[in-house]
DNA sequence: TGTACATCAGTGAACGCGCGTTCACTGATGTAC
DNA sequence: TGTACATCAGTGAACGCGCGTTCACTGATGTAC
């Protein structure tokens, strides 16, 4: 009763070789991400992550538990990094008093353009999604989310939305926009485009419209 | 002058021995393709291929230069198939009377139970799809040939179709088509779904009446 | 402040497994005479 | 019809390469007294 046992120190308060380590941590991830997106998944070699980090074989294997771990993690981390995104384009406050169709267009515009920053990686990933059913189901949920979120915006909305269901329209919108653009993202690689055509921006707002039932753009008809 | 040499003989004349090679071809062909459908492209192995089809490692490599050859034989086979298949179902003669709207939702619900049966080779494919550019290429080949037929049948009906241009609406909606299911197929495989469910034919249905802009479905609004 | 020791972090050669591909060989089928 | 030979088709053990993972070791940083 007489003293108390200090508190047990707090992780954050003796950095010192923590953060040397944490440093390697990172760099790992961002060399393998950069690899990733420019080489796709199967460049992907332990080697070759270490060495574009400046590390060895042994700090990776003292940092992750197999080469997996690595790409769940960046997996994760672009997940984690696209709905922090979707909460800021589609914060209803953000758009209020802009039509539905042109504030969509805008949207879609923005994902357009986004999808085509990160198409090396998108890819990548869509690969390891197609064929592992842990990176599909991390997938699902990320689609879970977007949707919620996408609901949230078009209830604000809901006099400009003709689709009989909202949860089913955000639900199916999401796929629509995120199937679409992968086809298209795969075909703009083949002919290596430095920027998305305006083509597909448009064409996919009017998809999006006519599906949820609100008015057209004008001047696009 | 005095005699013309006999003409070369002809390949199917004396199929004997060619017989015999020509259905190990086929035993692996097939062998192959169960495999890929049901296990994925990862685990798609010339030992194991050649197990299946009882055949040998010899036998294969005297068949084909080498493994990609025969990925790439049946990614151009289920292409071809697709084209096919796309001849009958778009056939302008077998739509004739029917209103679009009801044209376009049994030929999309053709399309979404087609993907749903052939899931296993779609997704293994889309995987090749996006990693490897020979195969990006074969399919924007047959998204092109897929095109062409959507517009001749749209080409009859443009009456029933506000979009302003047929070709792009035409182009456009085989991506969204093919993008959409693409993705619905994914999430449904993690939920081991023995059937489609018919939400997704429908909300499909949708979105391609609603970006062409035609007439929606009765009793759908 | 200095010395001894403990723990954290990193190094890279070596191991081993999976799998595509080769190759020396056997058997089957066809052709010549 | 029978024998000798050529070509086609198939067999599977062995090779070798790429790459993930392990492990014995070195160096850096922190703690005790």
């Amino acid at each position: 009763m007489a003293s108390v046992p200090p508190p047990p120190p707090l992780q954050w308060v003796k950095p010192p070789q923590q953060a040397r380590s944490q440093k390697t941590f990172e760099r790992i991830l961002d060399a393998a991400e950069e690899l990733i997106a420019s080489e796709g998944l199967q460049a992907l070699t332990v080697a070759e992550v270490v060495k574009r980090a400046s590390s060895s074989v042994g700090a990776f294997y003292s940092r992750f538990p197999d080469k997996d771990a690595l790409v769940r993690t960046l997996h994760d981390r672009s997940c984690e990094e696209a709905l922090a995104t979707a909460d800021l384009a589609l914060d209803p406050g953000r758009w209020k008093s802009i039509p539905l169709s042109d504030a969509l267009s805008q949207i879609v515009g923005f994902v357009v353009a986004l999808f085509h920053e990160r198409r090396g990686l998108i890819l990548a990933f869509s690969h390891a999604v197609a064929t592992d059913i842990k990176y599909a189901e991390r997938r699902a949920e990320m689609s879970r989310e977007l949707s919620l979120r996408l609901y949230r915006f078009l209830d604000t909305r809901r006099k400009e939305v003709r689709h009989p269901n909202l949860k089913t329209a955000s639900s199916f919108g999401v796929g629509l926009l995120m199937g679409t653009l992968e086809q298209e993202t795969i075909v703009q690689r083949i002919h290596d485009r430095p920027a998305p055509s305006p083509e597909v921006a448009r064409e996919l707002a009017r998809a999006m419209l006519g599906y949820l039932g609100a008015p057209a753009l004008k001047g696009i008809d």
